[in-house]
DNA sequence: AAAGTAAGTATCGACTCGATACTTATTTCA
DNA sequence: TGAAATAAGTATCGAGTCGATACTTACTTT
């Protein structure tokens, strides 16, 4: 069984990774996925950062997503407005008080420690082998990318030789096609 | 920040994995945590099948894990036993129903259909990869490595050719030095 | 206008997990 | 040798997760 082994690693990794986030979010009086959370509306553009959208990527129900964004709109660590040309959509935004403590949280020191002891060269491997892997997983299981504009096959060229988003018809700015999109497909 | 594309890698990869268990396990009334036990007492060795050593791998409280073990032995998938040197010390084995219902949910079916459609050298790159990003992870903070005894610096050879833990000062059979033990110790 | 659908909320129950306090067994050491 | 310290594990509680179900509100279709 071949991916036996690579089971084996996975589970350790995410176990260990998770461990360190209750940790340290515990400080904060904050779960993992309320991490999570914040983390993705810290990466993802303005069209995915709705709550459908946290479902989405969550993998999760979106009763349960609501009520997490409940308590981080609470804390006061995000802020949810009502979409102006849908008004059953929310858009959440992170407040400055919700980047602030995700600066510090994420990514999580232990992280940070193990790769400043990994070569230069080791660090390029990894990142690669693990995102060789979620497009694997991804890709295997029909499962949506969430990746950022800049790779996404609606991404284009508009007259003015800005970015522009064939699917929403709109032009985008370089701070956008380097975020998560909920509507991302890999280009072909 | 070098740890940050590593780090937005190793969340999605993570809550991809959990997810996926949690969807698993639910059909049969498990929760991740529990197939995570259910999993580590497969590959540990007879010195690091007790709630403490769960305790360690896991990262949790002992009160914690006494639950879990509590719920996975009422389930008749695992069975506790006490040592006969240091009756403080439980010893637990998943029964036959246990080592059934973990052979159809680990690996995850969505981790072996990746699998399939990955080629043997991104195969063996990604383990790899993952292979060193734990070792730097557990070594840059001072964790005990659960590595099998194969690689452990306490493994030895006895007068009649066989293994032998120079630690616990017991021979080890072939099975046992490719089992996970607590007191690992990378070899110098 | 009515039916259908989509986004999000409210509520409930089973479960997780840390904290605290406890029991029992072993070890230390005066 | 006997009391204190320590170790392994359990019991209980409370805050929080998460899925299921039912609901509200808003938009879309016909």
């Amino acid at each position: 069984m071949e991916s036996n082994q690579l089971y084996n690693h996975l589970e350790r990794l995410s176990e260990l990774l998770r461990t360190d986030l209750r940790k340290s979010g515990i400080e904060h009086g904050l779960q993992p996925v309320q991490l999570e959370v914040l983390h993705y509306l810290s990466v993802c553009n303005r069209y995915s950062d709705t709550p459908l959208a946290v479902t989405e990527y969550l993998g999760q129900t979106k009763g349960t997503v609501s009520q997490t964004i409940k308590v981080l709109e609470q804390k006061g660590l995000l802020l949810k407005r009502s979409d102006t040309e849908d008004r059953r959509v929310s858009h959440l935004e992170l407040t400055k008080k919700g980047h602030k403590l995700l600066d510090r949280l994420v990514p999580p020191p232990m992280l940070i420690k193990a790769c400043d002891k990994l070569p230069q060269k080791a660090h390029k491997q990894i990142n690669h082998a693990l995102h060789q892997l979620i497009m694997a997983l991804l890709q295997s299981n029909g499962m949506k990318s969430f990746g950022v504009c800049h790779t996404c096959r609606y991404n284009g060229r508009s007259e003015d030789g800005g970015y522009y988003c064939n699917l929403v018809q709109q032009p985008l700015s370089v701070d956008d096609v380097q975020r998560i999109c909920r509507e991302h497909e890999t280009a072909a």
